[in-house]
DNA sequence: TATCTATATTCGTTAAAATGAATATAGAGA
DNA sequence: TCTCTATATTCATTTTAACGAATATAGATA
């Protein structure tokens, strides 16, 4: 039980929710998903720790980055079929529409050092 | 967006879910749900208020008593599949076991008035 | 080694949700 | 009408989660 309401708390909040969203279209590092969301650093890294917490996303260090990709769901039945649900849910919300039609622009494209540095 | 938060909020609590587990069972009133969950009454109260907001469950007057019971999923697709899910999920944990077992004793069976009377 | 950059963590504060006690309301029955 | 019962609501308090600012860490580069 303490699991499954980790998870609905997980996901009862529009800047997770955001991310999930995001990462259904590539992995991303925390420093994209800051820009995207335009929320400072620490607070991107604390979403994606609660969201690594939970099993819904999984990070790879990856040299200085860590590339946070959505979990497969091999944990949990309930993250994966959240996961499952959220893949065609929310699609046609508002601020996910705009958020991720700012993506493309933001995405790693090899020019991720010119996102990330400020 | 808000209304799938607001759902996960709704879910993310220990005697909500219970509540939920419970009304798959059969429809309950307040006063068998507060024996049940041994909690108080205005505590009952709210937590069923707060599963009919979010269209989870549906409370039907008859008399002096309320019966609460599930939604049929039919207002939001997001608690469709939830609830759906809830069907078998949660089935093996022990709190839920523990509640379902001693539900016979409080369900209504025709002997309403001496359950809630005290 | 010294420095720079991406990420993580801590801490104090603020906002939000849960809780308990008391009270209000609605409807049934005497 | 008066009373009793099930349910709902209010209010004050406590707990919990979110947030921002500052700082720490790890790894890369010079």
């Amino acid at each position: 039980m303490d699991q499954f309401v980790k998870i609905m708390k997980a996901l009862a909040d529009p800047s997770r929710l955001k991310i999930i969203k995001m990462l259904q279209h590539k992995p991303l590092c925390v420093c994209e998903i800051q820009k995207a969301l335009d929320i400072p650093q620490p607070t991107a890294s604390r979403q994606l720790k609660i969201l690594e917490d939970t099993g819904l996303a999984v990070g790879r260090k990856s040299g200085l980055w860590v590339n946070y990709n959505l979990a497969d769901g091999s944990d949990s039945p309930y993250s994966a079929m959240l996961l499952g649900g959220l893949r065609h849910w929310l699609e046609d919300d508002p601020e996910i529409v705009r958020m991720v039609n700012k993506l493309p622009a933001i995405k790693y494209s090899g020019r991720r050092e010119d996102i990330c540095k400020e």
